[in-house]
DNA sequence: TATTATTTACCGGACGGTCAGTCAATCAAT
DNA sequence: ATTGATTGACTGACCGTCCGGTAAATAATA
């Protein structure tokens, strides 16, 4: 009995509230620019969304899940690790040349912007990293056990280091205007790793 | 006849304001509590600092010149920079374990809150950037030539995935709230260039 | 099939709080 | 007397949140 929720506009307002916090962060993310953008009042907006931090949570719970399905998996299966960091900072350049060197990552803007502040927030900028990581880890562990990479690597450290050439890389970037330095960071991400490959 | 300017009371809202901006950012931190801190009210301060974004430069341009006297210039006198790298990283992992791995860097909370938004920030932002890492530069640069490192050391990238590399870590530390992980990626920064250390 | 109940979608408007910025007036030093 | 220091009171804008009410879709009932 009763209507059927309709997730399509869930959805909708999930893709504009994530554009208009990825450019302007979220404490600046105004409720009803995003309403506005999805189409709607501010009010029909709460009906959807509770609060402005459910909305904000929401967002970066579907950032997780898509992050995981287009970033983390397919590093499991992925042959050259050296070549696959360096293509995502390859990717990353690209990215940013195209939008002008702004906006950056919003999952960082977020982790600088809201960890202090919101304990939920912080879990999940969090869990988002450690994923991360993990990926990155648990696939240079594997090589380093079927003899591509030397005992001397520290899985756990150099996937944390990547990570956070990553980040990092993106804050000089943007504030520098430069996507250049986004991909000579890159090209030393990838030598960090080639360093404990082991010759044939 | 006239009254002198008084100096002091500008260092004491400008050592105040740092502080609240460092914990607050600089959108969330608002002028009353700085006024507050530094033991005045919200319209004398607008006496000494015409807005608020004057506030902030001038906040900015402090911690710059901060900066280069104590952590840039001493970069041209030092004589092992992997010693000198780690314990940058290493003095950056008890600072912030002893804060709770909170706040951050200031200059990087800002880069990423005010570079797309306002470009007398961004301005200051890259600037500090250039010059952290334009200093590890010219000392790789110096050592390279001295014979310390190889040729195959690209002076000025390593420098930027040093620096990418701290700021990185701040945000995993930040958000994880665990210092281990800033000392980890320090760790990896120092093997980065020692893999060009040139052996006796 | 027609009616009714129930749930969701959507809207205008208002409330309450926050905050940057202003101004006239007073106090203090030179 | 002139200039800077300091204050309280005030304004205007913005924004998250909430409320009253309407329209539409769906499911149960008669």
């Amino acid at each position: 009995m009763g209507r059927k929720p309709d997730t399509a506009v869930r959805e909708r307002i999930l893709q504009e509230a994530e554009h208009v916090i990825h450019l302007k962060g979220y404490n600046s993310a105004c409720l009803e620019e995003i309403a506005k953008a999805a189409g709607m009042t501010k009010a029909n907006l709460y009906h959807h969304y509770g609060s402005k931090s459910a909305l904000g949570l929401a967002v970066l719970d579907f950032k997780i899940a898509e992050f995981r399905k287009r970033r983390v998996e397919p590093l499991c299966t992925q042959a050259e690790p050296e070549e696959a960091v360096e293509q995502m900072f390859t990717e990353g350049a690209d990215f940013f040349e195209g939008i002008g060197c702004k906006a950056g990552c919003l999952v960082g803007n977020i982790a600088l912007e809201m960890s202090d502040s919101d304990e939920a927030f912080r879990e999940r900028v969090s869990r988002f990293f450690a994923e991360w990581a993990g990926g990155i880890e648990t696939c240079l562990e594997r090589l380093k056990k079927s003899g591509y990479f030397g005992p001397g690597l520290d899985s756990k450290a150099a996937s944390e280091a990547i990570v956070a050439m990553y980040e990092g890389a993106i804050m000089l970037t943007r504030s520098q205007r430069d996507a250049k330095i986004f991909k000579r960071v890159g090209g030393m991400a990838r030598s960090m790793l080639e360093q404990h490959k082991l010759k044939k």
